[in-house]
DNA sequence: CCGTTGCTTCGATGGTAAGCGAAGTGTGAC
DNA sequence: GTCACACTTCGCTTACCATCGAAGCAACGG
């Protein structure tokens, strides 16, 4: 049989479920209430959904205490979905940005940065050459390795089997490439831990302290 | 405003509109009556829904005579598509092939071969050194571009800014990743040209000629 | 001209599934 | 224990939309 994907497709075809894996997209783990919230519907319906998306494995749950936390089942889930979104909005004939100017700025995409700045980070990454870009490929150098290797990223658990290092990933708000892969992941971590950013508590918002975001602009050289 | 996930998704959503966008993963424009026939369904619901696919923007039309051919409205929809075969037949507890055992060998994935064959190519030319893969990205090297002039191939018009030359595109039956791109598209066409396969009428398989089959083996070093 | 074929529009029907209220289960706090 | 909270199950309603029959329009062939 030719693989089933008006199934998998209907998992997504919901509003309410819609919301709810764009929320999801944050990356974090999210309560069966607070997706509820997020899909304006009631527990029942939502509990309903989340079902539903657990069984068609969409999602994977984890039961703490009287809370359940959900998540998007893996990277390939958030690939489907952000792919979905640059579809959507390119096709749309209303061509319009984030309602929320802050995530236009910065937000995250799963597991990296997206936006303004990530779109900025990545061209920087290109001038200074230490990425590649080959319309959909993108390669490190040897000076990005030494440039990355200084910045204290052990690129040894950087570089996995399963996931490449770095992958241009589109952006659906700028329409430009920014950087994803376990290197885009590195970086986004790199910055919450060192302080220079937080993320939005509610949304996918990523908010750079001024400090911190000269630290980051002046870190990736980035104009 | 985010972008509107849940009405492209629906579009895929309903069996027989996605019954109808497989059918032109073959490439080949159809016209309203073959897609209704490919989706099991009366003239009158497949114009319905064709009217749909035409107004989001997953197809485009051409008009001959009596006759409207349709086809997929790019290969931004073709990737979005076969991204969901590969989701849905990975995620899928029963995991099987192809009922047709000709699918699983070689087929038509829009523009360029996928199955058996095609990952044997795509194995053949790695080992050879004429492309460079990096899980998902792919490069053609100087001995490729050396390889393929020799064959014929015109690099200059494979060369194009909005079309990545190569692009590996994992292949929901094989699990492997298969050539896309222009220069896979070249490879199709060119064995096609060559008298070496044909393509099915009705599905999406390809059909070597024993002596064709015997030439492309050749060709391309597939043990 | 008329018949045939390809596609569309209209109206009616039916099935599916999203939604919620109410009640039920389970977990933690006091 | 009792209450509060998180989530689930049940039953019901409602709304949407895929489907088809019938009729209509358009294009070609005689």
């Amino acid at each position: 049989m030719e693989p089933d994907i008006a199934s998998l497709a209907a998992m997504i075809a919901d509003p309410s479920r819609a919301k709810m894996l764009t929320a999801l997209l944050g990356g974090r783990a999210l309560t069966a209430t607070e997706l509820a919230l997020e899909a304006d519907i009631t527990a029942q319906t939502a509990s309903n959904h989340l079902a539903k998306l657990l069984e068609k494995e969409l999602l994977v749950v984890r039961k703490q205490g009287r809370h359940k936390y959900f998540q998007l089942a893996g990277e390939h889930i958030a690939r489907l979905l952000e792919n979905l979104m640059v579809l959507s909005h390119n096709m749309s004939s209303i061509k319009t940005g984030p309602n929320d100017p802050s995530l236009k700025v910065s937000r995250v995409c799963y597991d990296h940065m997206a936006g303004e700045v990530a779109v900025a980070l990545y061209d920087s990454l290109l001038k200074q050459g230490f990425i590649l870009d080959n319309i959909d490929h993108c390669t490190l150098s040897p000076a990005g390795e030494r440039f990355f290797i200084s910045l204290g990223a052990d690129l040894t658990t950087i570089t996995t089997k399963s996931r490449p290092i770095c992958r241009p990933c589109l952006d659906w708000s700028e329409r430009r490439s920014h950087l994803a892969g376990t290197l885009g992941q590195w970086i986004l971590n790199d910055a919450l831990q060192k302080g220079w950013a937080e993320r939005d508590l509610v949304t996918r918002a990523i908010h750079f302290s001024p400090r911190g975001k000269r630290a980051f602009f002046n870190c990736y050289a980035i104009v």
